[in-house]
DNA sequence: ATGGTGGTCCTACCA
């Protein structure tokens, strides 16, 4: 195991962060990556890819349609990512956390009274707790009467809310470092999406969809690190549907993969990254790996 | 206005 590793970091940040100022500082950069992989197994080798060129500490993975026992572990532990929370099922959902830094406590959450694996969390060297969130899509009708998808992704995101909620109410939990990363499934800014008008009604960016996110965000008490980077007038997007001849010329994407921080994290950004090039790779995913960096 | 592609696992369901 690596126990005395990770006592040894946390101990070593605990030396030099404060109770009040609570953030990564004292340690090693670390690396963060999500990505929505559609099918982990089939893709083992593009996950490979990124690690080599883009090197991260931390790596959340959704839609790994794998049941655990079918989880690529061996191909991640040769990698050097020792430590792994893996949370499938046959066929669907699914997410994982593959980390080279050791992490401490791990859950997983289910929602709306189902079985599916779309919530994993870790706790991070500092006391950081990480969730890794697969947020349901939602069909196609942006109509939660006509449509159940639409409704189940609504509650989704309301139970999600109420959860944060209260999580930062308690007086123990409260001012507790978070981050949490995942397909979220909404793209909220006018410039997340290629038309703002023209995806008014389509699930994903209606109006809606946009408050439950916000809602959601504010619950947490999150910053979204990717725009803490990016101003707002610029476009911005994680995901190009496989519905289009060519993806890069229509350029018709949407942000819908997040990395959120709560505050006392946001002075240890250093960096935040889409990787838009791995889209061309051949036979890759429909979404792109999202990354932050934050300072030692 | 419609259908366009790709995943799982074999038939329809999900994205």
């Amino acid at each position: 195991m690596s126990r005395g590793f990770s006592r040894y970091w946390l101990h070593s940040c605990a030396i030099i962060l404060s109770p009040l100022d609570t953030n990564f500082r004292g340690c090693a950069p670390v690396r963060l990556i999500t990505w929505n992989i559609n099918s982990v197994r089939l893709r083992i080798d593009l996950v490979r890819r990124l690690i080599e060129e883009q090197q991260p500490d931390v790596l959340c993975l959704q839609e790994t349609k794998t049941p655990d026992d079918l989880f690529p572990r061996a191909e991640f532990a040769a990698l050097g990512y020792r430590d792994m929370l893996v949370h499938g099922m046959k066929g669907y959902n699914g997410v994982a956390i593959l980390s080279r830094v050791p992490f401490g406590a791990t859950t997983t959450r289910a929602w709306c009274a189902r079985a599916d694996c779309r919530h994993a969390v870790v706790e991070l060297p500092g006391g950081v707790e990480l969730h890794n969130i697969y947020v349901p899509a939602g069909g196609d009708i942006p109509d939660p009467q006509a449509n159940p998808k639409f409704a189940h992704k609504l509650q989704f995101l309301d139970e999600l809310t109420a959860w944060f909620t209260a999580e930062r109410a308690h007086e123990r939990l409260g001012g507790r470092p978070m981050i949490a990363v995942g397909d979220l499934n909404v793209a909220p800014l006018e410039t997340d999406v290629w038309s703002h008008k023209q995806l008014l009604s389509v699930v994903s960016h209606t109006p809606v969809e946009v408050e439950r996110l916000g809602a959601l965000q504010r619950a947490g008490g999150f910053v979204d690190a990717i725009r803490h980077f990016v101003p707002p007038e610029q476009r911005l997007y994680s995901w190009w549907s496989y519905r289009n001849r060519d993806w890069a010329a229509s350029d018709r994407g949407r942000r819908l993969d997040h990395v959120w921080v709560t505050p006392s994290l946001v002075g240890s950004l250093a960096e935040a990254r889409i990787h838009r090039d791995s889209r061309g790779w051949d036979r890759t995913s429909d979404h792109v790996p999202v990354m932050i960096e934050l300072n030692g």
